[in-house]
DNA sequence: CTAACTGCAAAAGCTTTGCTTTTCA
DNA sequence: TGAAAAGCAAAGCTTTTGCAGTTAG
């Protein structure tokens, strides 16, 4: 059953995790791939897919699945929740020491044999509340303000 | 600040909607496309990304985001909470009429202004829990199963 | 009628993969 | 020294977009 399987410990994944570890920021692989570059010119974006993939399959890191189609990665490690501004898209921990019990309730109800959960909050951040509301409401109207009778 | 463009009923648009309400799975795009199909079989797979997105900003369905990075829609539009089975990866709703209501304590803690929260539950459903308990494990333990020391 | 919409196809992200060379242990 | 990983580039998916023709209202 155990996998004998052996990992090293490159440059390039040394790197990416301490920069990872380094900022409170959720970085896109992308952005790690700039991150790192000032130290390793010559990485290559596959390698650091390949990284990440690895550091997060070992729990070094968390691959996070928030609002957006693009992944996002944790150097944090414990689990806590995630805050995200609807207007500046800017992703934040919430203290670990917020964590809920949702107990059985959900066993009970779907049958399922729940082994963990993910919980995001949406909504502004207090420069976004305070400095943009109203240009925030325009563009909220702009995008999502048509009117259908759908028929249905 | 009112947006007066207005949207047609097509019958493309009429039929996706429609397909959407009849199941409660949670398709793709693309498996979107496979179920219109069957009623217009010159679709596009162009107009269906098209009218999710319309329809899912005019709220009639929904655009859910959980595990995975493919975008998944919902045609029930009440605010409801997603199970996701961890094995097979089906998602299904929790009832409506489970609801948690976490207060100010967000609000207090991160000084946002929380608007909603998204909150998803990941574990076996029962036929994976029962029936596939050994082999599953087998699969994450090849998965996950690396050893590595990050001297970190 | 005419602006919104469709179908088609091409393009645009983001991510993975094959292959050869390099490197860690 | 040999297996793991890197670099590079090509391919793969999902999603978006430009355009000419079609259609709802």
């Amino acid at each position: 059953m155990a996998n004998d399987a052996f990992l090293r410990m490159t440059n390039q994944r040394r790197i990416i995790l301490r920069e990872l570890r380094k900022v409170n920021t959720h970085p896109s692989a992308d952005e790690v791939y700039d991150m790192v570059r000032q130290y390793l010119p010559r990485i290559s974006l596959g390698t650091v897919y390949r990284n990440l993939e690895v550091l997060s399959q070992i729990g070094e890191i968390q691959k996070i699945e928030v609002g957006g189609s693009i992944k996002r990665f944790d150097g944090n490690t414990k689990p806590h929740y995630h805050v995200r501004c609807m207007a500046c898209d800017r992703i934040e921990d919430v203290p670990e020491s917020i964590r809920f019990d949702f107990g059985d309730q959900i066993d009970q109800t779907m049958h399922y044999k729940i082994m963990e959960h993910r919980l995001e909050f949406i909504g502004l951040c207090p420069e976004c509340a305070a400095r943009q509301a109203d240009r925030m409401m325009a563009n909220i109207d702009r995008q999502i303000g048509k009117r259908v009778s759908t028929g249905i």
